[in-house]
DNA sequence: TTACGGAGCTAAATCGATTAAGCAAAATCT
DNA sequence: AGATTTTGCTTAATCGATTTAGCTCCGTAA
């Protein structure tokens, strides 16, 4: 198993181990004569350092942590939002010489297992990027007095080195509710995520003063929560139309759940957009490939990602960025919402004439 | 900085650092009273053993890498298939003790850059997973060669140290053209994945030989090849069905390029399933919220991911896993697969009545 | 002529673990 | 009792890099 060392460089080459260190760092004070022939002897031997014999002396491991955070074996990696956040953290990554190292934390009483933080301190993670982080997460106060740069994902934490990224919900989710007003919608209900999830009380805020600013009353009956699954949404949505069947339009806080939400409908015999106006949030693929197509609010999820990864090396560079970041959420309007129709189920038919 | 080492604890303990290290081990060469002590003073010092210094002297790093291939920024992560594979692998490994490292290789000339196995030794990475590779990838002959184990997913590669895990294309795609022509279809097209992609070699001779054995002529005019997104499949069938408008049913290698087809398909005017058969490959999470809901062979992916895992870990153990493991796709039969209808597309209607 | 300074390189310590070799005391055997 | 083994621990080398301190040689200024 012979891999190259400095000092199968430095014998060929003859000269010190220290003269091959740092004749490869770019180090000035190696003549450039030797500074060549040692090039390329390492050139010639594949030469590869070895990053852990480094980390151990520089204490700087190159390598960021991402947890993917979520309970069930279905979350994490597959749902369909992460995807591009993690290309685009990855890709940020790579570009600045880092490589990423994932964790993931499923099982609920994870309190027996050690805290995020001592995973990174294992593998000297010089810094975290945290994804699916909640309200009730046991590892919260650990996370706040962390000693290296954590980045969350939409939930701030108030540390000296914890950061977040996001989108700005409260401006999305009135523009959301302003194109369904402006549509002419008067009943708007919402089917929002759990309470756990930080981004559900920003949204629920954005929903609540965007009625109040259009002069819409706010009706709790017409409010409902799910679990961000689409079976969830589905639930969720039947259980609000029917209680409130004069409901027309309905801000639902994820695009999954909004799927959801679009095959309750189907099954109530609600026509999407024509009986029923639903606005999704996220912009996953899937969004643009249902039927109808789903009007929703874009998070820039590669940028998001881009982000994140940007402020962690800033950060460990010693530069400290904002503390937090928020993005724009672009409404794109799509087939799911239209002018509310007066007329009841039993009389669409007619309608068609 | 002060982070606790074996040296702390043995200064505290009054023994010297070896006793430390082989009571935390686990040797037996360990007093039961001195064990006790010095594991109850590592807990109380919060100690979390630097993983670089054991790397280095042990050369086994336990990290595993992951390589998500593909060229474009949207590809990778983002892929609705890979989620579930990352998630199962990722947990065995987790299982095991092993971290996991991730690499993106994108960037088409990626010739300049490092092989993926110099990203290992690197690392010290004892095995690698590689998804999406294909047979056009500039580094096959490296990987063939791998002193260290390598799992490619669906491609298998000759060489010693090389596996690979996958669904079985062929008896997969017998079970789809068989559950057609059960139906009563006689005209099956294929719309097809690029050649580079070996699974779609597999699959197409698993159609063929399908017709064969079912009797059943094969025609090149209905075979189509797309890129593996849904724009592509969308194209592909459309240039498909304008050649030929007597095709009823039609076998997709991805459920992507499906959905793609079920929009070529509205585009046309043509409803599934009446007028037209759709079957798809993979089952992802969005095949079942089509509208129709997609019949399709179901990958199991989180099992694959698992099995890659197992196969690594394995191979890392010194235990030779089976070069090539093929699990079963099963067939899912959903709302976009029914009995060919005979009436034309502008007499629909009447059949409503 | 002596001293100083810079250029170019080397010696040796260090990071924090693992492990081979060995040693002293206690336990066991003969 | 004396020899031998076992138990429980220590000493010191090692992994492969980085880094501090210092050394040698040469040119130049005083």
């Amino acid at each position: 198993m012979g891999r190259t060392t400095l000092k199968d460089i430095a014998e060929k080459a003859g000269v010190s181990v220290t003269a091959v260190s740092r004749a490869l760092s770019g180090y000035p004070d190696i003549g450039e004569e030797t500074r060549g022939r040692i090039l390329r002897i390492a050139e010639e031997l594949n030469y590869q350092p070895n990053i852990a014999a480094r980390t151990l002396v520089t204490h700087k491991s190159g390598v960021m942590g991402l947890f993917v955070l979520g309970r069930a074996k279905g979350e994490g990696f597959s749902h369909p939002f992460s995807g591009q956040v993690i290309n685009g953290f990855l890709d940020e990554l790579t570009e600045d010489g880092y490589d990423m190292m994932v964790f993931k934390a499923n099982r609920p009483p994870d309190s027996e297992n050690s805290s995020y933080l001592d995973l990174c301190r294992r593998r000297m993670v010089e810094g975290a990027f945290l994804m699916g982080l909640r309200t009730d997460d046991p590892w919260l106060s650990d996370l706040t007095a962390s000693a290296i740069p954590i980045v969350t994902m939409d939930m701030p934490l108030a540390g000296d080195m914890t950061f977040s990224v996001g989108c700005d919900s409260v401006s999305a989710v009135h523009a959301a509710i302003r194109h369904l007003a402006d549509l002419g919608h008067k009943r708007i209900g919402i089917v929002n995520g759990y309470k756990e999830a930080s981004i559900s009380l920003e949204r629920f805020e954005g929903y609540k003063s965007a009625l109040t600013s259009l002069g819409l009353p706010f009706d709790p009956t017409i409010v409902a929560e799910a679990d961000f699954t689409a079976a969830g949404g589905r639930q969720a949505f039947l259980s609000l139309i029917d209680k409130a069947p004069d409901m027309t339009a309905v801000f639902v806080s994820s695009d999954l759940m909004a799927l959801g939400v679009l095959e309750g409908a189907r099954e109530r015999g609600l026509s999407v957009p024509e009986d029923l106006s639903v606005v999704g949030f996220d912009n996953i693929e899937m969004a643009a490939m249902s039927s109808p197509p789903l009007t929703t609010l874009d998070q820039p999820r590669y940028e998001l990602g881009q982000t994140a990864a940007r402020m962690l090396i800033s950060a460990c560079s010693g530069i400290t960025p904002p503390s937090r970041v928020l993005l724009k959420a672009n409404l794109i309007v799509r087939g799911s919402t239209a002018k509310p129709n007066k007329i009841k189920t039993g009389e669409v038919i007619e309608k068609a004439h």
